[in-house]
DNA sequence: GTCGACTCGGGTAATTCGGGTC
DNA sequence: AATGTCCGAATTACCCGAGTCG
């Protein structure tokens, strides 16, 4: 949603007058948008980018659209990563937001977010799991609070450029892991892309389907469960000689042993987001020049 | 039908108040058509052209496709879902949480739109697709735009209070549909509880788990896919005889056919969202009148 | 012809503008 | 140099009863 803030919700939300963000506004610090009667409106996203790069400032105000942060910035990696850890369990939807929030401000990228503090958690969840000292419910009650963290998180980044290459993706039939799918969503929308998941638990013929349909320029699969190894492969491997030469396969997931791989083909395979988003990045640039010519 | 705009379409593609659009044709800004009645309209053509030349301002176009001068024949919930049906199909996400946030702020119930818009237009892509005309993955992409749809759809609603009944609830093992408990979490936070979805394919044993430590005064089941039915009734039983007593239990879903509810015992059986809207209600107040006391 | 949704005016309250000053 | 406050004028948002649309 492309939500338009007023000087007044910025000035209240920073805590500064509303002569400071004009200024700012005017300055060119902040992007602005303005009405017909010359009023400035400033998208979320852009607000969101002056938080991140003005260390000058850090949101303080919730109460104006957006979930609360806490007062203190500058979170560690991994203090955030065992305090997440605990709120998840803990089922505390508004302290995990909070966490992910605050690390996003304090211009820690999502690619990181992703790998060292949620997968991270959720690494340690599973330990405490196996041990018998966590249960499935407090798992999986915390896979839907981060799927909510991870919709929140994307409304803050700008809305993909009408340009942007496209890239779509999922989780293959039998995978009902979506937590995937959806960071990988929305590391390639930091990365500028156009990039929708497909969700997860689908065949590989509707994906098929799907890439005719939508034409990516990068096609990604996230494996957290394969059901049947062989037919997994030839699933996946029937897509890839239908389209592999024209859209890019990235694959990744914890389920995709070295084995596995060997007898996959593929562009990339991504054994972290921050390594998806050094190839998205890549690509992006690859994909702009291309298109440019 | 010519590419007419009426001030409400502008104002919302604009992200302004109708107000000022009618402000703008009068001064001249936007060259503006007049019906018999004096009612303003705007070709498209007009208004690109000021928004280019006053190129202060910033577009929303999806509002420009949905809402035109209403039909009257159809009610507003048919049109809603209509439209909302092939934004599903279309993977456009915006334009499925304008038209659900419109139907919100215009006071419909919750409950009202997850049965007559939002399941109604699951319904209506399951037909096409059985009929060949719809792919799976348009399904599934669909069901992920509405969770996150649900989610913002959550967040307008005040956080629940703290002293507010607990109830929680999920998708039992091998039901992997989590539209069904998302929507329950909404409508029961709608009545003011303190609802929690703990997500889907939850086995019994960690429901029981779930209920001990977290103590609800409801708990709510929803089941979209059984896999074995004597093994789903014994776990239910089971979970129903240890808890049923003091929690009331609530189930739903399209698979509980009348052959299988025969065979569990529950507090009420809600074949919709109004169902167990109305069914929360009531039980709120005795709730309330319990911890009074 | 009925009806609900929408739009018409026009008036008022609340914001925001730009600039000057502290 | 940067920020907060104050000002009159301009702009925008909200409200309402009557009329129009489809």
């Amino acid at each position: 949603m492309r939500n338009l803030l007023t000087p007044k919700q910025v000035a209240r939300s920073l805590d500064v007058s509303e002569s400071s963000i004009k200024r700012w506004c005017d300055k060119g610090d902040i992007p602005t948008q303005y009405t017909a009667g010359g009023h400035r409106r400033i998208t979320l996203a852009d607000l969101m980018k002056f938080v991140q790069e003005s260390k000058h400032i850090l949101v303080r105000p919730e109460a104006l659209g957006l979930p609360p942060t806490s007062g203190q910035t500058a979170r560690v990696i991994d203090r955030a990563r065992d305090q997440l850890t605990a709120a998840l369990l803990d089922g505390n939807e508004a302290v995990c937001r909070q966490i992910a929030v605050d690390l996003f401000l304090a211009e820690h990228s999502l690619s990181v977010i992703c790998d060292d503090v949620l997968a991270a958690a959720f690494r340690h969840i599973g330990e405490r799991w196996s041990c018998g000292e966590a249960e499935v419910y407090q798992e999986r009650r915390g896979c839907e609070m981060t799927l909510h963290l991870l919709h929140d998180l994307r409304s803050y980044l700008p809305a993909p450029a009408d340009d942007a290459p496209v890239a779509i993706g999922g989780a293959a039939a039998g995978d009902q892991y979506s937590l995937g799918t959806a960071m990988v969503e929305l590391v390639l929308r930091d990365a500028r892309w156009n990039a929708v998941s497909l969700g997860d638990n689908l065949p590989f013929e509707t994906l098929a389907a799907a890439i005719r349909d939508r034409r990516p320029k990068l096609f990604w699969l996230s494996c957290s469960y394969i059901k049947d190894e062989t037919e997994f492969l030839a699933g996946y491997n029937r897509l890839y000689d239908e389209f592999g030469m024209e859209v890019a396969f990235v694959v990744g997931g914890f389920e995709l042993t070295e084995s596995i791989r060997q007898r996959m083909k593929y562009s990339a395979y991504c054994d972290t987001m921050q390594h998806l988003d050094g190839f998205a990045q890549t690509l992006y640039t690859a994909a702009e020049k291309e298109s440019r010519k």
